[in-house]
DNA sequence: AAACTATATTCGGATTCCTGAATATAGTTT
DNA sequence: AAACTATATTCAGGAATCCGAATATAGTTT
């Protein structure tokens, strides 16, 4: 009856803040590691090593455009887990977070602002076409 | 927004095999913990320690009578969550485990044999009044 | 090719977790 | 009170984790 194992390696993968909030970052849809970085104002290498964790335990599946890599929720079902967690303690539904941003140069965020050039020449940070 | 921390609190409290499997050995009522130590075939202080993990994540509260402590589950919907981790790595359901041993003296598995006696009289582990 | 950009990986030190051994506590029986 | 029983707690060494700093990799633009 070792499916414990199984069980609890899954659990300690989603068992951490910075994870949690990695994993609501992508419940409706993929986001690119920058997007990921800009959103939680953190350390690149750091955002890069929560997600490598969560992609070992088999949470998240990548994919590659150009520079970037986009980050994609391997199984849904992994909501079920989270809001039984948060209904336990106490959290009504966690909303996904602000889906673009001012300051994050990846296409979703930029496609956004109106009078920001649509070209696909890839520009440092904050800085505009 | 850090109630992120605490459902990663409460997440790493049942992320491991030995805390799982005393969760589910409750999940139909409680049981004291000679009762749990001779179903799992462990050291009674490392039971007694990891019953004193859940207890401390408030999952678990406890009851005396005579010398012994019963433990039961604080909130049910916690195996809303187990029974999540174990759907996504394909674990049916987990079954409650057996619920009377031989070995065992504690009232609920000397009941169960007709022919022992039910006196309260406390009795050393595997002797017969 | 060289400079640049987004992302990944390695390394190391501090901290936390795991678990065995030993011991303490509290209730019970004689 | 003394011996005994069920359970709880403390301690310590080793393993695992966390996270910052530095560096590597791979794709892109010029």
């Amino acid at each position: 009856m070792n499916s414990y194992r199984h069980s609890a390696q899954l659990l300690r993968a989603v068992a951490h803040p910075a994870r949690l909030r990695l994993l609501y970052a992508l419940r409706d849809g993929e986001e690119c590691v920058c997007h990921l970085t800009t959103l939680f104002r953190q350390r690149q290498a750091y955002v890069s090593q929560q997600l490598m964790f969560l992609r070992q335990a088999g949470l998240i599946a990548d994919r590659k455009d150009g520079l970037r890599v986009y980050y994609r929720v391997q199984d849904p079902r992994v909501f079920d887990l989270l809001d039984a967690a948060n209904a336990m303690v106490g959290v009504k539904e966690i909303a996904a977070e602000a889906r673009t941003l001012a300051a994050c140069p990846c296409p979703k965020c930029v496609d956004k602002h109106s009078n920001a050039c649509k070209c696909k020449r890839h520009l440092p940070r904050g800085k505009k076409c």
